[in-house]
DNA sequence: AATGAATGAGACTTCATTCAT
DNA sequence: TATGAATGAAGTCTCATTCAT
């Protein structure tokens, strides 16, 4: 039982986790189609028979790329609402905060996210789309919530909820096609002021650089 | 002669044409890198022999076709634009209807032009994006005009434009998704609302809902 | 319609036998799994396009190249025998010498049938074995009408039939082992003699050297 | 130390023989070239590195596999020989139901020696051939000493041998094919008349069927 | 003796593009 | 202009074998 040691299991998860971190960078330097497995395997410096001892498929990896942010963006935004102390355009501003520091987090993997996972195949557009509807599910039974207390203007949740998580699109897109360095969390506080007012929620300017700065101050510091 | 050679090219014209339409419903239905050039000359009638008559390759085919649809998109909101009776709540609403609309009568151009356009490759990609930001631009210059006349919310024009494109997005990704003949147009409503309020331009909901009608009767009558 | 002519389509047929032809030829020599496609093309001065363009695959290559050689053996056996002056001795030796004949003529296609075939995939084992019982089954049929006019000693007629056909199998595998040009058809008279006594079958030797001669004749001139 | 080493070895040489064992099962079912060297392992239960400890290459498990079965199936033929009690027509029935029953017992190891190892590679087919040859050559000698004290009606040795050998071929094909378990010493009586009578040997049916039920008893209880 | 991760040659196949007719 | 046979680079993946542990 050598190899089938603890420690030699830790090995090969930090290399399979090694393959993939390759991966998530030539798929968003090249994208999917333009990415051969022989251009993965160049860059990690491993053969190619390796590569398919880890995984079974490109396709199966890029499955598990995908899978893999999905979760870890809809993490952060679980932890970043404060629920104990409810306001509306806090955990607003904390959840549009939250989430353009993890695109700021994963640059690559939030290429691989929203430009690349829509041209891969039929199927993993299907996938990409369900992920979306699942976090745009959540934001439209948030609306809900809030309609029953608040004088927030809704014609329609569902929409409404759609149209929010577009409004990130672009804005991001941006950012993952400029080279420099900016600061997407900047553009930050346009989108908490565009989306609060679209929604007709109540807020204080200064309430919300507050807020901004808070949760960037927690986020970094559990980096 | 003259004459004869005028027909000859106008019949080359029509082939070329109905060789681009052709491929548009190709790649819409089966995505560009999983559409061969055999499907669509076969979809065509054609010979392989007459597309390469026709285009240089198969990327120079869909950067045509991409160009194309821009082009369609921009024209309609030149278009709907009221610039005579000038009412910054009409005109929101006109442009966001007449791109709606837009986009319900080209559903199959409009799948190239925001999913597969997304993952061709990485020079498309900036293509994509330019055109973008060429749109986004033109939209930014507005919000400035408004800024010095009316009591528009705005902290940076740039990033509202993006912000107010990207609104579009997932609202008519889901639309091309579902198979149901649902009315995009009917989002239009909701879309309108939630623009006009994040820019915190005033309106008032009937008159949203006349200019609705109006501009559909006008696009409809028009096409 | 330059390309859909007539001609074209000649050598189209043409170059495909070709293609069939030299595959069967590397086949019988290398054996199914050690003959790559590379191995095909280079033999035959082709592109790998090509044959790609002529056939779907390497297997269904195989499949046509099996399915071409039994039937032209099931013709073989139809064409030998003689059923206006009926004698079992004669029909025997006819159809006996006729196989051998078409073995030797088709010493390629021979391996192939005989040899290769077993060893290709389960698939192709359950073709082979169908192949071995439908000629097995004709002459069960043939026993069985023997058995009711005449003096034939046959305790289980599908047994019988297996064990003839099986009869052939050894010798033409030596045959084709050997590199000498022997004549199989001159092991045919002992293989007559063999089977007429196994089935009891009165004859006359010099009867059965008459009709070798005559049915070995016949095949050379039909050639 | 003396000790040691002996006991070592057995469990080396018990080890060896049950790989040898499982690959022949799964060589059977598979075939040789769809069954990869994992899954002879797997369903051994040993490691890769195990493998090659013990058998240099693939090819060398099934030659040696090959030449396993080849020297069970002529011990059997020598065992059951009479040749005390000298009588053609009684050694040849005992020495094809001996071969039969054999094939009964060991369904898996005459796949692999009559389906399978036609298909490996040529170099393989020689080997096969060399050792139907073999066995052939034995019956050839066998058949000469016949001609000298009997009324045996052969014009050739060699390829009446060849022909007898192979008349067991397709009886024992069909039986590997079909999954009911018929017993394939069934068909022995059959192949005793079909082959006594190819040779002229004379004999009673009742004595082939009483030697018959001898030599099965006999085999059973050696089992 | 045993393990199984690692290797890489090579297999099959696709498809954009060319070019002789 | 039109045709489609021909090309071959390049892609994905398999698997027998090796070797450090």
């Amino acid at each position: 039982m050598y190899k089938t040691s603890k420690e030699t299991q830790e090995r090969k998860d930090v290399k399979r986790q090694f393959i993939l971190d390759t991966a998530a960078k030539v798929f968003s330097q090249k994208g999917y189609h333009y990415t051969s497995v022989k251009d993965i395997v160049e860059e990690a410096n491993i053969s190619i028979g390796s590569f398919y001892f880890y995984f079974k498929s490109k396709e199966e990896l890029f499955t598990e790329l995908f899978v893999n942010i999905t979760k870890k963006f809809q993490k952060v935004t679980d932890k970043v609402l404060d629920v104990d102390h409810f306001s509306l355009s806090k955990n607003f501003t904390r959840v549009i905060i939250g989430n353009l520091w993890m695109y700021e987090q994963h640059k690559e993997l939030a290429k691989i996210m929203l430009i690349e996972a829509a041209g891969v195949n039929p199927t993993f557009q299907k996938m990409r789309f369900d992920s979306i509807k699942e976090s745009s599910s959540t934001v439209e039974n948030w609306f809900k919530r809030f309609k029953t207390n608040h004088a927030v203007n809704i014609p329609d949740e569902k929409t409404a909820a759609l149209i929010y998580e577009g409004s990130f699109y672009y804005l991001i897109s941006d950012w993952l096609e400029s080279d420099q360095a900016i600061k997407l969390t900047d553009s930050g506080y346009a989108l908490c002021i565009y989306s609060l007012q679209a929604l007709k929620i109540s807020f204080e300017d200064s309430d919300i650089r507050q807020y901004i700065t808070e949760v960037l101050e927690e986020l970094t510091q559990s980096k």
